[in-house]
This record gives C-alpha cells, structure tokens and sequence, in this order.
DNA sequence: CGTCCCATGTTGTCAGCGTCAACATATCGT
DNA sequence: ACGATATGTTGACGCTGACAACATGGGACG
C-alpha cells in the first residue's frame, strides 16, 4: 500500500498510449499522467528521463509489437513469397489501424532523430524481416527489376503512406463508404499482388 | 517611423517557415518568433489566433504552392496521361524534399482536424486535380481495374510516404549512395510507368 | 484641416508545462 | 539490524500560449 506504487513505469507507459490514442500525441503531458496515475507530478521522472523518452520507449516496444504481428501473418499466409510480402503489407496497415497510438509513437518525427540503442535494434529488427521477405517475393517475380532496397522503399512507404490517409480525417471523402481495412488491403494488392504469378511457359509438370 | 511594424503577418509566416525547416515543427514558439522580428511577445495574436492557426496558414498556403508546382509539371509533361500523372508524382516527392517546412505544415495532424474554409477550399482544390488526371491516366491503362478514388489513394499514400522516408533519418541506411531525388524518381515510376504502352494491336499508322 | 475609429502593437498577468535539485521513505542485500 | 539505493515528493525556475487592458498612430470622412 503505498507509497511506492509498485509498476509505475508500465503504468506510464499505459496511460500514455491512451491518450495518445484519445487526443494525440501533441497532448501528451508529464503532469497529466502523474496527476491521472494519483502520484507526484515528477515521480515520471525517476523511470523516464524526459518526455520524448516515453514516446521513445513506446515505440520500440510497438516495433516488437509489429514484427511479432507481421511474423504470424507471414506464417499464416502459407509459403507463396508474395502472398507472404503481401500478408505483411496488409498486416502492417492493420497493425496501424488497430493500434494507433504505437504506430503514432513509431512515426513521431522527435523519436526518429533520437540515437537510443533498444530502439534502433527494434528498428533494425524489423527492417532486416521486410527485406528479407522482399527479397523472396523479388525472387517470386515481384519488382524484379530493382534493388531490394527500392523495392522495401515503394512498398512501406505505400503502406505507410496508405495506414496515414486511412487515419487523416481531411481524405475521409474516398473512403465511398467503405472500410479503412478494406481499402488498406485493396491498395496493398496493388503493391503486390496476393500470390504469385503461375510459372508460366511449360506445361504442369510436377505436382504433390 | 513606426510603432506599426508594416508586414508582420507575412515576416511571421516567413519565420515559422524557417523554424520549422531547421529546427522541426515541434519547436515552433509564437514568443521566440516575436522576439526574432523585434516585437512584443504578443503581437502575433492579431495575426494569428492561436499557434496552431500560423501552421494552418502555412498549411494554406503550401496547398497552393504545391497545386502550381504540379500544373507546371504536368505541363512540361506532354500530352500522354500517364507521363502527366508520372510527372505529378515526380513534382509531389520534389516539393516535399525542396520545401520540407510547406510540406510538414500540411501532414501536421493537428492541421488535418481543423476545419478552416480556406484551409479545406486549397485541399480540395488539390484533390481535385489529383483525380482528373488520375482519371485520364485510368483511361490510358493504368490500375484500369480500380476506382478512381482506390488509384488516388495508392499513388498518394506511395508518393507521401516515399516522401516522408527521404527525409527520414532512421532510413537513410536504405539509401545506398544514391540521392533522394533519384530514389523518389524511381519508386514513382513503379507506382505509375512514365508512359503509357502503346496502343498495341494495330501496326503504326498515323505518323507525324 | 480636424477628429474619431480601429487596426495594430504593448504590457502585464495567469495557469500549465518540462526539468532540476533537495529531501523523504520504503525495500532489499548483507 | 542497518545502510545503500531505488523510488516517490516538494518546491522552484524559466519557458510557453493565451487573455485582458491599454497605447498609438494612420486613414476615413466630415
């Protein structure tokens, strides 16, 4: 009972994404949580050495959370290179929808400047997966006339770009009534397709 | 000679404009800026209502810029659609690589949930021409198969978010010697080739 | 030419913020 | 049992955006 709280840092770290969630991230202020958590306005302090070192703490660990996501909507997808890379896209831009607050954590321009060590491991992480699996996919036929490098750059940043435009409320004019997913999975199996293209010239040969 | 400062609205939106460029929009102050042209701490508030009204007039005035910028570049272009609509993803990613505080005004969340008239009249104005010439490029052949909102949608999203990732400084490791520019250049000729295919069937006939 | 209005700029104040330093207390290893 | 240390508190500082009350000077209009 207390005086000492027990997980305050998780607890920061908790109410933070709510209100990010809520009110975005500009709103977010130290006082506040300390104030919502009942607890000194600078006892944050102790866990986290300044404001942007909560966004930053959030958005590695919504990168751990986003490789584990797209890991198992990559198993989930079956072994066909682009019906992976395309499970990934989807799921990257689900991932955005659902979870909000990291994503905004991960994109947040303070965040992207910042030299912290976990997170750029979290970051390396997941960017060492993407292309890998684009790598596969090129081997599938996907963009096989450039780099994997190009390759990764076109498809983030259509995810990306796509996972913004379906949380910006001044492009909610093309939605046409459809869902923010639906239309994330449809402009996804533009960037690539959803499998991969029948091998072509010869005739079926070998078949399980 | 004056008390009256003369210009202050446009020095204040030409200072902002330089902040936001060097320094990232987070650290924009109305107090820094009225200490840098001179004048009382609260001088902006006749200009500007709030802080979030000088990024919104940015905002404003980056929508036209941008607008005029992709009508030259669709002139330039020819007569072809796609090469047009090539040509105005092309002048998107090159206007935010050469005018990142414009361009970061207008992808300021805070920005994208006011509903100011003129703010809402230049994105309009934007989007317009956005599917006009998405349209005709649909009509060349290109994502044929789709809505002119879901061909919107993809080619923005791919062309902000390339964007955003050049001037990003945690991907700069996907670079690989080459310039933003170029990589832009590429990557928007994936989303739309710079030419439409030729007319195929019949052999040439009309000729100049 | 006079005078009044109002756009523009100033001064002063307020509460809220992030950060820091000095202090208090609980917890844990020994 | 006790002392080190992790964790929380209190108080202060300078900064911020916003507001209200006031000052000034240029332009409209007689």
């Amino acid at each position: 009972m207390s005086y000492h709280h027990g997980n305050l840092r998780k607890q920061i770290l908790a109410r933070a994404a709510e209100v990010i969630a809520r009110e975005g991230i500009e709103k977010l202020s130290l006082r506040a949580i300390a104030r919502d958590l009942g607890v000194s306005h600078s006892a944050p302090a102790r866990h986290f050495k300044d404001k942007t070192a909560i966004i930053e703490a959030l958005a590695t660990e919504s990168f751990s959370l986003l490789v584990a996501a797209l890991d198992s909507a990559t198993e989930a997808a079956g072994a066909d290179p682009m019906s992976r890379y395309n499970a990934i896209g989807k799921a990257l831009v689900g991932f955005a929808l659902e979870h909000p607050a990291y994503y905004r954590a991960m994109s947040h321009p303070e965040v992207r400047t910042r030299t912290n060590a976990d997170l750029m491991a979290a970051h390396t992480d997941y960017m060492t997966r993407l292309l890998q699996a684009a790598r596969k996919a090129q081997a599938a036929g996907w963009l096989k006339d450039h780099s994997p490098e190009t390759a990764v750059l076109f498809s983030t940043a259509a995810a990306q770009g796509i996972a913004q435009m379906l949380t910006d409320p001044m492009e909610k004019h093309l939605f046409d009534g459809r869902t923010a997913k639906d239309i994330g999975d449809e402009v996804i199996d533009i960037v690539i397709a959803p499998q991969s293209p029948a091998p072509a010239p010869a005739p079926v040969k070998k078949q399980a």
